[in-house]
DNA sequence: AAATAGTTACTGACTGCATTGTAAGTTCTC
DNA sequence: GAGAACTTACAATGCAGTCAGTAACTATTT
């Protein structure tokens, strides 16, 4: 018989430290990209040794995951809300979203960057983002059924490549964006490419392109 | 006096084996990431050692430089063909370097992993993103333009975000893709999006969004 | 055409730094 | 006084870049 363990809660502070750390990972993870934002620079953004986020998070791996967790949650650009609007609603939303986005140039290119890192192998927030992007294009083909629907027509075959495309052009104005602000206007063109897009499925017209492609 | 000194071309083979490299380096660069991605293990794949690259490149962000320089020129999507196509033929083409590109991840990868890994801090391809979205967004607009004249019609102030916004869906649509194959259409939906586009600028309808947003 | 000088295209060994993770010890708090 | 929240010190890699040396090639000279 091994002793009973007695586990002993957290301290009060402790949450709160957490928060700091994962803030001050994103911070670093977006400036620097996840392989080349070392731990101890996040450490020091936190007046900590990077032992002492090896404590809280035990990887930088897990870390990683974390502070993609943290983002979602926190995240006052939350699509998943559950007053669940009423179709163009939710591209109201994400409009907003582009437009307050371009008050904070830092979290935007976390979330690019970890994005398009993800993708790499081996790493750790892969899942995260596969999930994240099913999630997110269920949403927005949801908002645009229930727009077919007001509007009494069937949802045509569109509804799936139009939700992929919504948030592509959201997320590739990003990166133009934060490679020259001068020149993109992040919330405009969002604005305007997803009434493109959002049109082009309510209401379809002939490709100006033609026919006769591969 | 110095004395005179004799430059002595490089060997014939040399020019190859560079391209050898060059190819190498976009394969691990992809797959891993600039930062992730060891000189070595390019130097393996062409069976040198990592003092070879380093004798032939000078530096591993020079390497970079040199690996974007040279995915451009070598590529077959190169848009800045001289015919000069009237208009549409960009569009068209760009669709189709999407229904190509379907066949080679590889590359897709490269390009999505690198582009938004050269926001970061102190890497060497920004210059180069910069410049090629700048030229990119150009060609578009350009495009555009003489479609609007063609159609009798003044081009539209529309017309710089739509020609970010055709950049941004394919690039957006591209990562979906890496992470999700079997349920991202990468060519059909680049197609949608870039014709609800177009479609938008030649002959605009009003926002299904309504106009009450920021 | 043979000898020779200079240069290219490397390799192998090494340096030095950066970085993640671990282990042992310290203090503070429940 | 036991475990939580650390720190300091260290182990262990991994990696870019340097340097000296070597073989092979090119260019020049004889």
């Amino acid at each position: 018989m091994t002793a009973t363990r007695r586990p002993s809660r957290p301290r009060p502070e402790t949450l709160a430290r957490r928060r700091e750390i994962l803030q001050a990972a994103l911070e670093i993870f977006g400036q620097k990209g996840f392989n080349n934002g070392p731990l101890a620079e996040i450490a020091d953004q936190v007046d900590m040794t990077h032992a002492g986020i090896l404590h809280h998070f035990g990887s930088k791996d897990r870390l990683l995951v974390e502070v993609l967790r943290y983002r979602d949650e926190s995240d006052v650009e939350g699509l998943d809300e559950q007053h669940i609007p009423g179709g163009a609603e939710l591209f109201r939303h994400l409009v907003r979203t582009a437009f307050s986005n371009e008050a904070r140039p830092g979290i935007v290119q976390a979330y690019a960057v970890l994005s398009a890192e993800s993708v790499t192998e081996g790493n750790p927030g892969r899942a995260y983002f596969e999930d994240r992007y099913t999630v997110l294009r269920g949403e927005v083909a949801d908002a645009l059924r229930a727009m077919c629907a007001e509007r009494g027509i069937d949802a045509p075959a569109t509804v799936a490549n139009a939700s992929a495309s919504v948030l592509a052009v959201m997320d590739g104005l990003q990166v133009q964006w934060l490679l020259d602000r001068g020149n993109v206007e992040l919330a405009a063109a969002s604005r305007f490419a997803i009434d493109a897009i959002v049109t082009a499925v309510l209401d379809p017209r002939p490709s100006p392109l033609g026919d006769d492609l591969p």
